[in-house]
This record gives structure tokens, sequence and C-alpha cells, in this order.
DNA sequence: CTACTATCCGTGCGATCGCTCGGTTTTGAT
DNA sequence: ATCAAAACCGAGCGATCGCACGGATAGTAG
């Protein structure tokens, strides 16, 4: 990931402070998770704190003691998710055509979504907006970079004739909220190799000329 | 429209009454317009039924006369966006062109998000999935039918080797999801015509041959 | 061991929530 | 003018919410 971002750690939506002992790292995570699984078995509405502090076997006292409020219990649970999904992203390296790129990074965006489509749906749309907003802001950048390193790799095989940034925006945009709608209202449809062929032809056949 | 579903007005999610007088017919959509507005302003958190009635004008007893809860107050807003929608898009013949039936099909949904993107964002990504999921469902069939219908005019030109179903199914999805995704995280992005184009675009070289 | 800090605990407060209910007012048919 | 149906009203109930706080316990450094 890149380095870290310059907004201090006393937002609504941070931890309110790092938890040092093994004990505690533990007692986060036991939060995150219980609030992952009450999230995509039940629903935000049910998500209250006291709940989730119940389910993940610690006191609600222990979960204010990292958490400044209920929200930046979700913001954290996202901003966890993103910067796995993003070392995972990175282990692989870039390949040689641009073909393999886009079947590589489309590919990619779908194998991660099918890891857990219930929890990434109920962050998507049920978690209040402002909550992630900030961490989403983020993690955009970071996954932009990436778009558009991948484009100018290759820039001079691409056919559109616009931005390159605009460009990597709107491919990532395109991929990523396709990726999200089939996660979110129709998840069987995820392991369809068809999904995967069409959006890899879609984004192939709008970027690249005709010839070869 | 569809003619009628056959689902019975008795789900959680429906009118619990139909309103038979002028007044009443303003008392609910008073409600659904306060919904709709404390929802863009500030949330699905802070619209409670006291806050909605309050907003509207009209006492909480009221509101309960012809919503079974809050979640209907919701799915009841949503389905009467939905049929606006499909309402505009079909006072528009198709064009003799799948060119200019692609454009017109991308246009339309692009114009619908413009018409108020943080309502529909919030709708999309606050209102519990289950409150709107129904309406959802019953909506979906008819936007797939248009889609496909469109699809099988042309059928013959069709580049993808696929199932017509699948490909309505994609291409609506792709396209929808792109729209919101721009309305909730980039509105200002929805007034670039090069979005349009690019939507277009990419539809159309997927879609179509590449022959003139 | 001592002193200090990090961590954990859970009672319970004030606020707000969704919603019910019994009663009043308005409307339209006769 | 009469009256039943339709619409409206708002005090308030039981439940739950987010969260503060004061004290108990476990880990760490010297």
């Amino acid at each position: 990931m890149a380095e870290r971002h310059s907004t201090d750690a006393n937002s609504a939506y941070s931890l309110r402070k790092q938890p040092r002992q093994r004990r505690s790292i533990a007692t986060v995570t036991a939060i995150l998770d219980a609030a992952a699984r009450i999230l995509t078995e039940t629903g935000y509405a049910t998500a209250s704190t006291n709940r989730i502090a119940e389910r993940a076997g610690v006191s609600i006292g222990s979960l204010y003691e990292y958490f400044p409020g209920k929200e930046a219990v979700f913001g954290e649970l996202r901003r966890r998710e993103a910067q796995k999904a993003y070392a995972e992203l990175m282990t692989r390296s870039r390949p040689e055509d641009p073909r393999d790129a886009i079947r590589h990074l489309v590919s990619a965006r779908l194998r991660w979504m099918r890891r857990n489509p219930a929890l990434y749906a109920a962050l998507e749309t049920e978690v209040p907006r402002h909550a992630i907003a900030e961490v989403e802001s983020e993690i955009y950048e970071d996954f932009l970079a990436v778009s558009l390193a991948a484009l100018d790799a290759y820039r001079g095989l691409l056919r559109p004739k616009v931005e390159l940034r605009f460009l990597a925006e709107f491919l990532m945009r395109a991929v990523s909220a396709t990726a999200n709608d089939y996660g979110l209202r129709a998840p069987e449809r995820l392991d369809d190799p068809q999904l995967e062929q069409a959006l890899i032809e879609m984004v192939e056949r709008y970027l690249l000329n005709d010839d070869g």
C-alpha cells in the first residue's frame, strides 16, 4: 500500500488508540469479526455496539476503549478489508501483454468479490456513507494509481482519445461497480465464467484497437 | 409498466391501505417527500418515523395509518421512483439503428441519475436491503424486458455468442451500476459528456461487429 | 516485590426509537 | 341534516440505543 496518508488518527472513524499488547490486538480483531458477522447475517440495523461486544466475547467498555463510536467500527472494518484486497492485488507482477493485464485486473476484482459477497454488499449498501467515505477516498487513490499505471504502460496501444486519468477512473469504476452489483443482487452469478469473460471482453474492445 | 405483479398488498413493505380521498393522498405523498428529503440531507440513520411525520406536517398516527412500519416508507419511495423512471423511458419510441438504441438507453439511464443523485445514492447505499429488495425484484423484470427486447430486435447484428438473456442482464447491470457509482461517489462527473460517450462506446464496441 | 500502565469490565443513564390506541375532526353519500 | 366511513391526531409505552465511568485485573519495567 502507498505510504501512510497524512490524515491524523483523531478522526471519528479511526481507532481511538492503538492496541499494544497481544491481548488487546485480539480484542480489536474479535470486535471487527463480530461486526462483520452480524452485518452479513442480520444487517446494519441490528448491529448495535452492545450486540457486537457481546458477540465478540468482550465487554462494551472494551469496545469503547478502542473505538470512538459505533461507526468507527465499520470504518475500520472497511479499511482493513480494502488493505487486504490491495495487498493481494500487489502480490502478482504485471504481465507483458495488455490483454493479460486487463484479464489480471478484472479477474482479481471478481475473485475478491467472490470471497465474501455478503459482507461487501452490506458494507456498500447498509453502512452510512459518511462512516466509510473517508476510508474510501484514502483507498480510492491507491487503486486509481494501479489502474493509471497499467494504462500508462501500454499508452501507445490505447484506442480512445481521452485523458488517461479519466480513462483510468472510468474503467475502474465500471468494472468495480459491476462486480459489486452482481455480488449484491445476483451473487450466485459471480461464479459464471461468462461474466468474467464478458467483463474482460468489454474492457478489451473498448480500450484496444481491433488489429491483432 | 408491466401488468401488476401478483404479490398481494399484505407485505411489510407496501401500503397498509390505499388512501382514497384527496386529503389522504396528499398525506402519503407528503410523508414520502419528507422521507426523501431527510434521507438525502442527513441520512437514513436520522430518518426516524417521528421526524418524518413532523417534517411532513402530519402526525405520527397518520403515518402508521398508511405504512405498516418505517421500512415500508422507503420501500414505497423506491417503488414510486422506479415507476417514474420506467414511465419516462417508455415515452420514447425505439430507434431503427442499434447504435441509436444503445445511445438512447444509456443516455436515459444517466439522465435519470442526474435528476437526483443524492437520493438514488442514499436509497442504494443506506436503506436496509430487505426493505427494497422486493421492490427491486418487481422492477428488475420490467427493465430486463426492455433490455432484452432491444437486443432481440437487432439480434442478427450482435457479436458476442452468448445467450441473449445473459447479455441483457449483463449490460443492464454494467450500465446501471456504473451510473450509480458515479452518482454516489463522483456526482459532479455525471455532467461530463466524456462519461456518457465512454459508456456508449464501451457498450457499442462490445456488442456490435467492427464493420461500418 | 513495587510501581505503573495497559486492558478489561458491566451497571446504568439519558435519549430516542418504532409504534399503539382511544378519541376527535372531516368528508361524502343520502 | 344525518350518519357512517375515512382521515387525523398526539400522549405516551416498552424497548433499545450509544456510550460514560469508576473500579477490577493483567502485563511490564525496574
